[in-house]
RNA sequence: GGGCGAAUAGCUCAGCUGGUUCAGAGCGCCUGCCUUACACGCAGGAUGUCGGGGGUUCGAAUCCCUCUUCGCCCACCA
């Protein structure tokens, strides 16, 4: 104790001070604060953006891998929490242009090299902002380790996955239909694609067959790509088209015959039963184009504009345009059937949101079902365990299904391929490389190296291993691989949580962690999902700034139970973030209270110690709060190792609130005045008791649990609570003698505190109570603790035994104990009555419903003993209950 | 079109293996208190057909079926 803390917990003036302190020393990185010793314990953090600004998805995110991994530091583990950014193509590159668009330019203007200068100084200038935020909210990742994953170690690493995958012919380029993005001009991979439902037309066309005999109608949801149609199918055994196949008809608009040809990939129940086939705009039509040898024609451009392969007076269209074009000339030519209206799907660019346009170009693919094997066995064979369990459904069945990873991406911000081209004629050598190469390895002439960079993902899939080292084989790498726990979304396991698994197995031999905990989104009031674009966000900071990061953290943690979403008001603050202020505060002043009245170190409460508290000379109520302390002890531990940090959060606050605040300092109060007997009995209780409650809430609320930690008497100076030892539960602490004694005892306060609500007793007023107890026991505990009922039901006396007044507040305990207090003419007999009668009523009730339930047969012979027996239990206790109030009527005279 | 999840107090949600947390917590609301740790507090209180219907069982908020509403994921019927 130094300076006496102010009675209102102030969150910013010790938050930022206390961060600097733990990394002053170096306390998150694992081999300061357990040097050599301890299992390892690592948790990979999801990379973020580089360029992220926090936001409430992070917030929930890092919260949670900042509670498991402080929990698990605490438990003596090497705790490894390994941050790192994520240089995220696109994303990146998006902003960056919209920078220059700002200046009036393109990328193109800058040229390649200027412009991956130019994202370089961006990354540079705001690199860190995230980092720095994830730090405000208390994450203690080990930052001495953090990783870009476009560092030259992790590039590294990129290129060895690259080189070796070919090597092994899992990487192939391929002439494919892929999903193009017109706006960010780049191929992207299925996952990469959000298939959102439009409502939208299907336009039944009229394709005149060539000798103007008559017409096919064709039905398409896309008229403009009919510019580049090459043919139209039907299905082999529709009667209704066999005549035609074979022949041809002549392209409206185009002029251009085309054939009719049978593949049984057409449902001849949809639309018109034909199609038309456009083998370079449409994946389906390009399979049945290369099973009849077809020609493809591409009709856009990279930016979705018709192409000069389409007539004349189109070229040029953007996509939508030419769809009314066509549209327009076709009905004026009366080739349009009809249209009807259709729902679908239809694929949007998940960075930005444009209809991603079907393309046929040469990219690079991952071939994953080698690799999608082992990572579904790991599954199957319980090695990786899904929190919630569900979740390794989605899993599985992605893996199940899984189709080639289209990996090169048109971006100039990423990892460029690693492979050569030879242009000398003869030669032509495609040369996949780890090194940069200048000449041909074949030749010796020129070489240049493909234009396009990889996707994002194909760096981050490798980050359990590429960050300790890899492929060196580092110490890092040989301690801290495989790690265990994965926190993430479940919208990332096919991005990022399914492929670092594969790429785990395949190059480490090994799963990279086996628990994978899925937590769900932040949301509003009305779920929808926070975003910057509907402004319903909440700012993280803001929070922290108004409320601290201990309170963030424990509104995010007690908002969520396992696999549930979290939903959050942006228009009130103080509903979310109020319960976790408060409670900070609270602790804040207990720890007020209890420091104030610590004069020096206390004397151990268990332990063979000389000075240890011997069992003899604790009271009913030491007894009762330190088993709380005890069971929560086991809760909580329970709960964490479960995931379930809510109940963690719950089963402390509960403790620290409802128990230690409400009913133990309340009680102990008097024998810490002064110089009272047992009074270094009460300080040592109170002192254990709190610190223990400390360290098991520390996880959640890091900041005030080390700042009042640390202020404990005696503590060395160097001492931090993020490495203290967690507590464990003591046998020697079970007590379930006190839980129910001192529970009567809480029961009799709370029975006269609400006869004193009831008939408006003057706060400063006390009154008598008589008590006529059930049993021994109960009389021995209210006799133990007398002094306690006296002072929290403010009493002037407390007699055991039969009254002989009448009149006054009745209750009864539940173990039957009658409860009197005289009130004389304070008390409207006629009210007191008409109390008890619907006490009275309340427990017939229940006497009524439990004699059946045990006049039953059936459940007396079906339910266990055990149940029967309890169940009988009750009925006692109510009767007794109800005996004891209708004497009180009886001698009130109430008719 | 397939799969999954949710529905409990005005709001946000616990309630895990059917019976001792069984109808709960926090917020909000009502009443009274500036009781020297805390008004970001203390004490007391009100509020529920546990979404509807059916079933299994001695016993259902809990298990099964079904319907309704909401949400999510997956899907190449053009």
């Amino acid at each position: 104790m130094t300076q006496p803390l102010a009675p209102q917990y102030n969150p910013s003036s010790i938050e930022s001070e206390l961060y600097r302190w733990w990394t002053d020393r170096g306390l998150f990185s694992p081999e300061s604060h357990a040097p050599g010793s301890g299992e390892p314990y690592v948790i990979m953090m999801p990379p973020p953006n580089v360029t992220a600004v926090l936001h409430m998805g992070h917030g929930l995110n890092n919260t949670i891998q900042d509670v498991l991994i402080r929990f698990e530091r605490m438990r003596g583990r090497r705790a490894l929490w390994l941050p790192g950014t994520d240089h995220a193509g696109i994303a990146t590159q998006n902003v960056v242009e919209r920078e220059l668009a700002q200046e009036g330019l393109t990328r193109f203007d800058l040229g390649r090299d200027a412009f991956v200068e130019r994202v370089w100084a961006h990354v540079r200038a705001t690199g860190s902002a995230i980092i720095e935020q994830l730090k405000s909210i208390g994450s203690s990742a080990d930052w001495s380790r953090t990783y870009f994953t476009l560092d030259e170690g992790l590039s590294r690493a990129v290129r060895e996955t690259f080189v070796r995958l070919y090597e092994e012919g899992l990487v192939y380029r391929g002439h494919y239909i892929i999903n193009w993005c017109p706006r960010c001009l780049t191929a992207l991979s299925n996952e990469e694609v959000e298939k959102d439902e439009v409502d939208g037309h299907l336009w039944h066309l009229r394709y005149p067959l060539a000798d103007w005999s008559g017409y096919l109608t064709v039905a398409t949801t896309r008229p403009e790509t009919m510019l580049g149609d090459t043919a139209v199918a039907v299905h082999p055994d529709d009667e209704r088209y066999r005549h035609l196949v074979g022949r041809e008809v002549r392209l409206p608009l185009v002029q251009r015959l085309i054939p009719i040809i049978a593949d049984a990939a057409v449902d001849p129940a949809f639309g018109s039963g034909a199609v038309k086939i456009t083998p370079a705009h449409d994946p389906n039509d390009f399979e049945i184009a290369r099973r009849h040898q077809l020609p493809s024609i591409d009709v856009m451009t990279p930016e979705a504009r018709i192409s000069l392969a389409a007539p004349a007076r189109f070229q040029g269209l953007d996509r939508f345009e030419a769809r009314r074009q066509v549209v327009a000339e076709l009905e004026k030519a009366g080739l349009v059937e009809r249209i009807e209206d259709h729902r679908h799907a239809v694929g949007h660019c998940y960075r930005c949101d444009t209809v991603v346009e079907p393309r046929l170009s040469d990219q690079w693919f991952v071939r994953m079902e080698p690799l999608a094997r082992p990572a579904l066995a790991a599954y199957r064979d319980g090695t990786l365990r899904f929190v919630p369990e569900r979740r390794g459904d989605d899993y599985a069945g992605w893996l199940e299904g899984i189709r080639d990873w289209c990996i090169s991406r048109q971006l100039w911000w990423g990892h460029r391929i690693p492979v050569w081209y030879c242009d000398a004629a003869g030669c032509g050598k495609v040369s996949v490389s780890r090194n940069d190469l200048s000449t041909c390895p074949g030749c010796g002439g020129p070489v240049r190296q493909d234009e396009d960079v990889l996707d994002t993902w194909f760096s981050s899939w490798l980050v359990p291993f590429s960050s300790l080292g890899w492929p060196e084989t580092t110490p890092d790498l040989e301690t801290y691989y495989p790690g265990h726990t994965m926190v993430s979304a479940p919208e990332i396991i096919f991005f990022w949580v399914a492929r670092m698994i594969m790429s785990g197995l395949h190059f480490m031999g090994g799963v990279p962690y086996t628990d994978i905990y899925l937590h769900g989104t932040v949301r509003d009031t009305q779920h929808r999902k926070m975003s910057k674009s509907l402004g319903n966000g909440i700012d993280p900071l803001e929070v922290v700034r108004r409320y601290g990061a201990d309170a963030l953290r424990y509104s995010l943690v007690s908002g969520m139970s396992v696999g549930t979403d979290v939903i959050l008001d942006p228009n009130d603050l103080e509903a979310s973030f109020a319960p976790g202020r408060n409670f900070a505060n609270k602790l804040w002043n207990a720890a007020r209270f209890i420091l104030s009245n610590l004069t020096g170190a206390t004397r151990p409460l268990a332990g063979q110690r000389g000075n240890s508290v011997r069992r003899s000379e604790l009271t009913l109520a030491d007894r009762w709060i330190i088993a709380r302390c005890d069971a929560t002890v086991a809760e909580a531990t329970e709960a964490y190792e479960r995931f379930r940090l809510n109940d963690a959060a719950a089963a402390v606050y509960r403790f620290i609130w409802s128990d230690l605040a409400d009913w133990y300092i309340e009680q102990v109060k008097p024998r810490l005045y002064g110089d009272q007997p047992g009074g270094d009995v009460a300080r040592a209780v109170v002192a254990q008791t709190f610190d223990v409650a400390l360290r098991l809430l520390h996880p959640v609320m890091p900041f005030i649990t080390e700042a009042l930690w640390r202020r404990f008497p005696g503590r060395p100076e160097s001492a931090s609570i993020s490495v203290a030892p967690w507590p464990r539960p003591d046998q020697r602490a079970r007590d379930p003698e006190a839980i129910r004694d001192f529970g009567l005892v809480q029961e009799l306060v709370g029975a006269i505190r609400a006869i004193r609500a009831e008939y408006g007793v003057q706060p400063g007023q006390t009154i008598r109570a008589v008590v006529t107890p059930e049993s021994t026991v109960t009389a021995a505990a209210l006799e133990h603790e007398r002094a306690t009922v006296i002072r929290l039901a403010k009493l002037s006396a407390l007699t055991l035994g039969e009254s002989r007044e009448r009149v006054g507040g009745h209750a009864v305990l539940s173990d039957g104990t009658a409860v009197f207090v005289p009130l004389g003419d304070a008390i409207d007999v006629g009210r007191e009555c008409g109390r008890l009668g619907t006490e009275v009523d309340r427990l017939a009730r229940l006497v009524e419903s439990q004699e059946k339930k045990l006049g039953n047969d059936q459940f007396v012979a079906r339910a266990p003993s055990d149940v029967v027996e309890r169940e009988r239990q009750k009925l006692t206790t109510w009767r007794d209950q109800q005996l004891v109030l209708v004497k009180k009527r009886e001698l009130l005279g109430c008719v």
